[in-house]
DNA sequence: GGTAAAAAGTGGGTTAAAGTGGGTCAATGT
DNA sequence: ACATTGACCCACTTTAACCCACTTTTTACC
């Protein structure tokens, strides 16, 4: 279970480094094989280790051709998709295409998220958050299950 | 399993270089042989390793040959599909036709969607994505069993 | 709490590999 | 026979993988 903000620079090469007290996890649950892919509702990046991403990819991948909303989840998502593997110093490097994306200079924010991370341009997720923080409790509409959930 | 967006230049004979991360897979699955043929839905190309084309194409043969729809699909799939092999530097030739079909210039972008690829000319690409993003996950009708898919 | 040591973060140089462009020659068809 | 096209080969440019060194932060021990 991935958790917590992490204020992280990109250099100029593009490479950012995960920090030091997740590296342990990641050698045991995929032996440093992550992957990237964009978030399609916010310009973010999704990052996971490599198996928790294969189990999605394998739903994504056998929906039928034909359909158009399948076909817009695959290019999306499987499409962005793209395979890393950390160097000796714990970086990785971010692809270009999807730097541009999520609109990345140098400062990033990583956010642990469970079983996969969230990696924004400090920007956009100040921007975010300010607006979540926003929007009250009562005014986003949970689910059914959700409404009884005691924090 | 192929993902990800490559950026990819299209030279003045019309090859372009497969990017050398998937050279490897392509060499063990197909030795690399491949088939390329038109999407006939959008304005881009199919990319298939010959025997996952040919497996595709057993099932397009066996359709009926009196259903219009049927007879549709064999001469645009079949019809457009051409056989490639990779040059000693892990190039290959685009046939004019398709490149035609695809409004190809010089600029590509290959996405990986798992057993097969796509190649886009980058401005329709770009177009069809930030198209995509516009439509809202909510708003694309999934299959039952993808509306419950957790990222 | 202060200091030293270790670890993490950061920057950048080097080198090997990938990407790209283009020339030549052989094959094909007109 | 000639023109056109694609296969093969070679050379240059760009990129990223690897390595090393310096700075900063954290940790441990005094």
């Amino acid at each position: 279970m991935f958790r917590g903000v992490n204020k992280i620079n990109l250099d100029a090469k593009g490479r950012m480094a995960l920090p030091a007290r997740y590296r342990d996890q990641i050698a045991d649950c995929c032996e440093n094989q992550l992957v990237v892919t964009i978030d399609t509702e916010t310009r973010c990046l999704l990052l996971y280790p490599l198996p928790e991403w294969e189990t999605i990819e394998k739903k994504i991948e056998s929906l039928p051709s034909f359909n158009p909303a399948a076909r817009r989840i695959q290019r999306l998502l499987i499409g962005h998709a793209t395979d890393l593997e950390l160097d000796a110093s714990g970086r990785f490097l971010l692809p270009q295409p999807l730097r541009e994306y999520a609109e990345m200079d140098k400062k990033l924010v990583l956010l642990g998220q469970g079983r996969k991370f969230e990696i924004w341009s400090e920007d956009q997720w100040l921007e975010a958050r300010d607006q979540y923080l926003a929007e009250t409790d009562e005014s986003s509409a949970l689910p059914d299950d959700l409404q009884t959930l005691s924090l």
